[in-house]
DNA sequence: TGGATATACTCACTCAGTGAGTATATCCAA
DNA sequence: TTGGATATACTCACTGAGTGAGTATATCCA
């Protein structure tokens, strides 16, 4: 799937819930508000855009359910190939931008969680790399931009403190999991 | 205009460089490129696409200039309601998320400096206030989330610490200002 | 018994953003 | 001198994120 979505795509989030079990586009929504509403506000309609498209390209398939007398209602499942790029994504480091951590990585987390402690503790090292890397690499380009460029350097010098402050988050991040122990 | 655009819209660096004065939307784009390629990231056609909702809304007006042979080519003055707007936006202290911060307070900054360094001043004391207030409440509501609602702290609290570190920039920001002594 | 709330989904829309394409003018190097 | 790169200037058709209002039925409970 050479498809160019956009970094930071609610697509993800919607299939992890369905990866969990098949269930309505109605309780989807609901899981979403419930676990992570500081983390993703999609509304109930942009739920179902997203489910919509999901089934189009043949990652979820809805199978009807005749309830006498009641209309439409569709049970909604993750298919294989849904259930490959679901797992892609989860196992593959977030891209390395402040507000792709805040939300995708976090939402790798809370289904990671599900799956195993050690998993999240393997994602979290991973990602904590993944940013020490890209930020070396903000830091060289800092330095081709010009003194005068003042604007552009202050874009620049910004957005490296917030990875700083962001990958010091993440190296912390294994400390949600063992916080029962205190 | 109760017009519900979407935080962090494009359209205000667009009417920030006519208000300086009237171009092509091609200088436009290379303007951007130039000078807030660390902020802004804005394609040639999406420029174009800017302009063409400006000037349905009666913010940019187009003069065609006809020269010899060659098509099209059109002139872009902000109009007056255009400059209004431009001016209550750069006034404004920008919605107290990171992602605005980055790029629309620093856009604000950029046009500030056009001006006056000491509206840059004035607007940074105001931005640093706000974001202090913003805080606030977050902490205030990160209180408000149950201990076992892990993935929800997890935003809320990445979000402040994302935050804090935004703000020590912002009430450093007036060193960019002043370098040029040292 | 009727009004609030919960379940479940649709529709029409705006706005941000991309990629490829069109057309002409100018410069400069073999 | 000519033709290929580069600069100028703009259009079009598209995807994808996101909103707000609306529809319809069922259940609870006062």
């Amino acid at each position: 799937m050479t498809k160019a979505t956009s970094e930071l795509s609610p697509r993800y989030v919607v299939m992890g819930f369905l990866y969990i079990y098949p269930m309505h586009g109605y309780d989807l929504h609901k899981h979403l508000e419930a676990n992570l509403h500081e983390v993703w506000r999609i509304s109930q309609s942009q739920t179902y855009n997203i489910l919509k498209y999901l089934k189009k390209e043949g990652l979820v398939t809805a199978t009807l359910q005749q309830i006498e007398k009641r209309p439409d209602r569709e049970l909604l499942t993750l298919t294989d190939s849904g259930k490959i790029e679901f797992e892609a994504w989860l196992f593959a480091p977030t891209p390395s931008s402040s507000r792709a951590i805040r939300v995708e990585f976090i939402t790798r987390l809370f289904f990671a969680s599900n799956l195993s402690e050690h998993l999240c503790s393997h994602l979290i090292q991973e990602q904590a790399n993944a940013l020490r890397i890209h930020l070396e690499g903000l830091y060289a380009r800092l330095n081709t931009i010009p003194r005068d460029q003042i604007f552009n350097r202050m874009g620049l010098e910004l957005r490296i403190e917030q990875l700083k402050s962001v990958l010091s988050w993440v190296e912390n991040a294994m400390e949600y999991f063992v916080e029962g122990i205190t």
